[in-house]
DNA sequence: ATCCTAGTGGGGAAAAGTGGTGAAAAATAA
DNA sequence: TTATTTTTCACCACTTTTCCCCACTAGGAT
């Protein structure tokens, strides 16, 4: 199973390009994939999931997202698909960021592309500053009471 | 299976027509197509199904439709049936939006076309966003609780 | 030094989005 | 039925946006 790690900096160019670390476009190649899925993520960042990992979600765990209440489950599926794209890379490894993800994720010139396991995060570089400080941080320090790694 | 996602934005001109992304006319190529099926939605949008998902909601999941009072889901199905029609895409991409769905989804002039998974929905831009602030985002909040992602 | 890769910037052809016109069809009136 | 008006829709045209391709620079490896 391809994990994707590893902190990267970019910028975001006038073009709403951003690339993608090679390291990343690899993993996609090697399982003969031509883009990923990019959609908005929680904690005001991006997802990026690779096609594999994209279909493990669809068919596994969205079958979570069915709920008693049909009309949150309605809402909760629109936002997921509805912001939910295809992107592939260009011939220099950069894809191109929409404008409502953009504006979901605070991208500005500096951007943060990371490893987050199953899928990639795309973080506004202050955003994801202040996050670590505001939130990972503490969480972190409380976790490794019950955790044992 | 066919997914529709991504959101897009497009203005209804003064005749009526909308254009639909190219990504989905794409798509209805694909299964080899000729038009898309519209009907009145949830909500307060429009449904937009392509042929192979609308013959498998009719087919499969009538039961869809099933509801413990039977009164009030033949009322659904009238509705639901009734402003129902085929829409064929002219040769610049756009279909015709009749008056009676333009009255039901409140259309203006900005209009969002965007994936809900096994079908697009057609959104007046404001209703949209005055829906995602009071539906949307609690569910989403909510349900990210509980998911992994 | 030279070669290669990564990151970034920009120009131009192609596609997408939108508006309008006129012929055909449909509806209405005579 | 015929004539007249209205509506529809296929086609044309223009503008904007997208995206494919080329180019430049920097840094690391050979």
């Amino acid at each position: 199973m391809a994990l994707l790690i590893g902190r990267y900096e970019y910028s975001l160019d006038p073009k709403n390009r951003l690339a993608i670390p090679p390291k990343y476009r690899e993993t996609l190649a090697q399982e003969k994939g031509h883009s990923f899925y990019l959609t908005s993520g929680m904690e005001g960042c991006l997802y990026l999931f690779l096609p594999s990992q994209w279909e493990k979600m669809l068919v596994g765990d969205l079958k979570m997202f069915s709920l008693p209440d049909k009309e949150q489950e309605r809402a909760f599926k629109r936002k997921f698909f509805s912001e939910a794209l295809e992107v592939e890379p260009d011939a220099q490894g950069r894809i191109l960021v929409p404008q409502y993800l953009k504006e979901h994720a605070g991208l500005r010139f500096d951007v943060l592309v990371q490893g987050a396991g199953n899928r990639a995060e795309i973080w506004d570089a202050k955003r994801w500053s202040d996050y670590a400080k505001s939130t990972v941080a503490p969480a972190y320090k409380k976790i490794g009471k019950s955790l044992e790694i």
